[in-house]
RNA sequence: GGAGAGAUGGCAGAGUGGUCGAUUGCGGCGGUCUUGAAAACCGUUGACCUGCAAGGGUCCGGGGGUUCGAAUCCCUCUCUCUCCGCCA
């Protein structure tokens, strides 16, 4: 959520960001600047009866005490006057701020100022590309024909059990996950992360603070019997650790590190998009999430994708990065990297990481704030990165390592699989 | 799931209708003392809205009510603890 203190003193600027992201704002943020007004100068009326009433209610005390009885209920006539004018006051109070918020929770998120304008994915900007990738026409077997030949998923026992998108993994393709997940746990302790483990349903609080309520409520699966959401990342429960607090600066940066299992919707979805491990309603991620001072969130985005792409490169596969243009990026996002690994067999780039710098975007519903060394206090900067989502990287390994001897499996992660090809 | 108790500032813990945003202790911060530290002593120490400021307003788990006035009384929800039941 945009700060409203913001939006008062840069409307123009928020308007023409905003169109950056396709989001034609200049009503809407009229609309919140006059609400905002309107807003202040009802709280005022109210603040100066709520005054005058406190000071009648003080004297009437006194009056009382000293036994002045009548002049006392002389008073109390008065206080009630006062009342009745405070109760429509609080009604148009109330009614104005929630108008005010139900703007506000629409504004998406400003665009960095580097963020390149655009429409849609082909718009976005390759930063960086690295590995061998094999063109098209090669005899790459596809990655869910391989996981049948050498029985990893059994994609039709997981629809039985539960329906598509939720594959069982089986002998070493199970091993290969606990594997992947466990190297992924222990690079990022390495680089300085701090483990948890999150719950993986939320309250619908949570769930607004990240921003997944109330825009993309279609997105999470919801337990309605207890008003909670199994959580589509674990961003969700790991960032909502900070809720409401107030760090310290030299507690800057936070940096945690979880692995969960994410579950979406995926509503609408269909065709070579959700082919094999493409796209499934359950799958594994390492997530990374860091709490950040404003002035180093930007230094701090640069040291995560850094580090994701050092897994990819442990990993050996072909990657890019790719910097979002205005027209994909996420609602909550002021700029992000798409990691991208490549599949021979598709012939095509699988998202494996979206690594974002939510700014003050969250830390503001999240009320996520640090005290600087004079004690004021600031939002801090979220941002968060996977590391890795396991399934588009399961399709990778299986794709780019396939051989007529077997999957070969890259050395870093041999001592966490305990076998070296997948025969 | 049943019975009982409770929810107050970073933590502990007072406060049962009137100047209480809240006694006190610990912790934190600043200072005196010290070569330095500890101890001791002195001071200071919540957040939010509004205002140039002075100031004003709100917040004692959430919501509602009684009252001139609520941390304090009533209703309701949520959560926590203890005991019983069930259970990985």
């Amino acid at each position: 959520m945009l700060q409203l203190n913001f939006i008062r003193e840069h409307e123009q600027e928020v308007v023409d960001r905003l169109a950056v992201k396709n989001f034609e704002g200049r009503e809407i943020i009229r609309n919140i600047v006059e609400l905002d007004d309107k807003r202040r100068e009802t709280q005022k009326q109210l603040d100066d009866i709520q005054a005058q009433s406190n000071l009648l209610a003080r004297e009437i005390g006194f009056l009382i005490k000293s036994g002045k009885n009548s002049e006392a209920n002389l008073l109390k006539e008065k206080t009630g006057k006062l009342k009745e004018q405070a109760k429509g006051l609080e009604v148009a109070f109330e009614s104005v701020k929630k108008a005010l918020d139900d703007l506000l929770v629409r504004i998406p998120n400003l665009p960095h100022s580097t963020v390149p304008r655009g429409k849609s994915p082909e718009d976005n900007v390759v930063v960086l590309q690295e590995g061998s990738v094999v063109p098209v026409a090669t005899t790459a077997v596809p990655h869910w024909d391989l996981t049948t030949r050498y029985d990893l998923i059994d994609f039709i026992t997981g629809n039985k059990i539960t329906g598509a998108g939720f594959p069982l993994y089986k002998g070493k393709g199970a091993r290969l996950q606990r594997a992947l997940i466990n190297f992924f746990l222990d690079e990022a302790l390495r680089a300085g992360y701090q483990e948890v483990q999150p719950p993986y349903l939320v309250n619908a609080a949570s769930a607004f603070a990240t921003g997944q309520l109330p825009d993309k409520d279609a997105q999470m699966y919801y337990v309605g019997l207890d008003d909670l959401y199994l959580i589509p990342t674990a961003e969700v429960p790991v960032t909502n650790i900070y809720r409401d607090t107030i760090l310290k600066i030299q507690d800057l940066p936070v940096m945690n590190v979880a692995y969960s299992a994410c579950f979406r919707r995926e509503a609408g979805s269909y065709g070579k998009d959700v082919r094999g491990l493409n796209r499934l309603h359950q799958f594994d991620k390492v997530e990374i999430v860091q709490i950040a001072h404003p002035d180093s969130s930007y230094e701090i985005l640069e040291t995560m994708r850094e580090y994701v792409s050092g897994l990819l490169r442990k990993l050996e596969l072909p990657f890019r990065i790719v910097k979002l243009c205005g027209g994909d990026m996420g609602f909550t996002s002021a700029l992000t990297y798409d990691m991208e690994v490549w599949s021979p067999a598709q012939a095509r780039w699988l998202e494996v990481s979206s690594i974002s710098n939510f700014e003050t975007f969250q830390s503001n519903r999240l009320k996520l704030r640090f005290k600087d060394e004079t004690g004021k206090i600031h939002l801090a900067h979220t941002l968060n990165g996977s590391a890795l989502a396991l399934p588009r990287i399961v399709a990778a390994l299986l794709e780019n390592f396939q051989t007529p001897e077997g999957i070969r499996i890259p050395e870093a992660l041999i001592p966490y699989t305990g076998f070296e090809v997948i025969k």
